[in-house]
DNA sequence: CCATTTGTGCAAGACGTTTTGCGAACCCGT
DNA sequence: ACGGGTTCGCAAAACGTCTTGCACAAATGG
């Protein structure tokens, strides 16, 4: 297939030195006289030279490559997430592999895989699914960035947004509006930043409250409230885990004839792109994606490329409540 | 930092084999006896043994990964042509790298050193824009899947939504809803999926046109039409390239006091999971950007995993207009 | 002019696999 | 017991790079 691959033999060939003078004009290592750098760099140049990836990860033990393992690649809080990781490492001279386990045990399985392989060299873990997160700690003292985390496992990276204020600040938001009984919607319970959205917002609301799972998709925050009208199972709230499934929920409220937000009111967590365009406008929840992913690459690789680096504490990153439409005061006539 | 990474030689020792006898187990190139195998694969399983990517990579002349190049994964339709690459890539083995340009040519340079760094065994390149595929010309004979191809660059495997036709379905619907003077926003003009969609367009409308550049963020579309009022520059619909910055447009052409459709309509190109969630619903063109990605992801691989394949001929997947409530006939009363 | 520094070459080993030719056992049926 | 098949070990080479100890020349300094 192809024949002639250029390798540092063909470089210093050319360069008229030997590959020792090449190997360490680049890496530095032993001192090259600077006019030989050039001429070796303006023959690397020429030939399109670059060294074999396999080869220096073979000798050197690293793979220059991370890998970030997402559940939802098609959620906005991931995509931007793995925007921002991906910036970072690019800038500092990584590739970055992309995982999307789609809420997949077994494909997480397969995705860690790579770390036995020594692909990666360090991992930005976003998808807080409870086997994986077991099949962590047997890769223990792995280079990770734990995204999103919480809970009881440990990582030398671990940054989050915070989920619980964030769940908090939605309660008391509906509660200081005067509603007392909601709905909420909310996902999968082995993924920690549902649960601590839920578990967040259940400590600042104090009001009653029934809980239906979705699966973030827009569909299931729709059948949820279809499943449960509002009139019968009464409540004058909903907060769904993410801006999908309260989307889907304002679309079934409307076909049962109820208006948001002076039937009922809706929100959401993550603060899509499109949630001040919606009709009404979308209350949420906004997370600062870039600012975690962008936080927890670099951290990553701090790790990596500088082994004096200590560990680093738990950060926090706060989110807000974006106030408009979809939520208002409960309606006293009814 | 990690001492014993387990090899191939512990798991031999462990199963009492040679580790020729454990690669061949694992291979298939030589027969071995199969409770040999099942030996071998339980004692790798209990080891967690996986080979070492830089050694087989380097051994074999194989990366086992592609990349995709995208301009901008924040955008709908390259997130979701990513996610069924991916699907694609990891169904196969192969490992997915994922390259964000950001319309930048350095960027795009600095992503297709992969290339020489034999780092990738082949790309699915979504970025059209000039320099990239100037640079693709290069490196010449590499297995390449290019998306939204048109023009006149070669690649092995060609597949693009047909943009050119959507551009022509948006033209014809508007001109059968009696406008004849419209403004369209385009975006870079060395993106060929762009200059399809605007060509298509026009070919179809066969009216006045108006081209404003945006940069397919909401911005630009605002900005568009912002410095542009219809009254002035007189036309009653806008075609943007993308469904951001028809939204952008949207919401400036709401701030001016004009209403959509009546006043003015409005078009958009991608079909963005929330367009049917706007107010008004917006009419637009749907890629679909995961049949683009499945089946370039799988031509490409198809010629790396079996070179007795032959070269494909460009595929043109079929876009679809979606009308909804942001176009409609133009008032006669103005 | 001798001592030191600077710049470079040479050769060899290592990283962990895969592959291959040459046997050497062993089992089978006859 | 013999020819043929099955199963596997051994040793060596190869992939392309980085590293290192030793050597040697040229340039520099005192």
């Amino acid at each position: 297939m192809d024949f002639d691959r250029t390798s540092i033999t063909d470089v210093a060939r050319e360069a008229g030195v030997s590959v020792t003078t090449v190997s360490h004009a680049f890496s530095g290592n032993r001192h090259v006289n600077a006019e030989t750098v050039a001429r070796i760099r303006e023959v690397a140049e020429r030939l399109a030279y670059q060294p074999s990836q396999a080869a220096t990860s073979l000798k050197l033990g690293t793979a220059r490559a991370i890998a970030i393992l997402v559940p939802d690649l098609a959620s906005h809080f991931y995509v931007e997430l793995a925007v921002s990781v991906e910036r970072v490492a690019h800038k500092r001279g990584y590739s970055l592999i992309l995982c999307n386990s789609e809420f997949d045990d077994a494909l997480e399985e397969d995705y860690l895989a790579l770390i036995q392989r020594q692909a990666i060299d360090g991992l930005v873990y976003a998808s807080g699914s409870a086997a994986g997160r077991e099949i962590l700690e047997r890769a223990a003292p792995f280079p990770v960035a734990l995204i999103a985390g919480g809970s009881n496992v440990s990582a030398p990276v671990i940054v989050g947004a915070d989920h619980r204020g964030g769940g908090r600040s939605v309660g008391t938001h509906l509660r200081d509006l005067g509603h007392t009984r909601a709905l909420v919607i909310s996902a999968p319970t082995d993924y920690v930043s549902s649960d601590e959205r839920a578990a967040g917002f259940a400590e600042a609301f104090q009001g009653s409250i029934l809980t239906v799972e979705g699966d973030y998709r827009r569909d299931s925050g729709a059948n949820a409230v279809a499943a449960r009208h509002p009139k019968v199972y009464d409540y004058t709230a909903v907060f769904a885990l993410n801006d999908m499934m309260a989307l889907g929920a304002i679309g079934a409220l409307r076909q049962m004839g109820l208006r948001v937000p002076s039937d009922v009111s809706v929100v959401g967590f993550d603060d899509i792109p499109t949630a001040d365009l919606m009709n009404p406008a979308l209350t949420t929840v906004h997370q600062p994606a870039a600012t975690v992913g962008t936080y927890a690459a670099d951290k990553l690789l701090d790790l990596l490329d500088k082994p004096e680096t200590a560990a680093i504490d738990p950060m926090l990153v706060p989110v807000h409540l974006v106030v408009r439409e979809s939520s208002g005061p409960v309606d006293e006539s009814l």
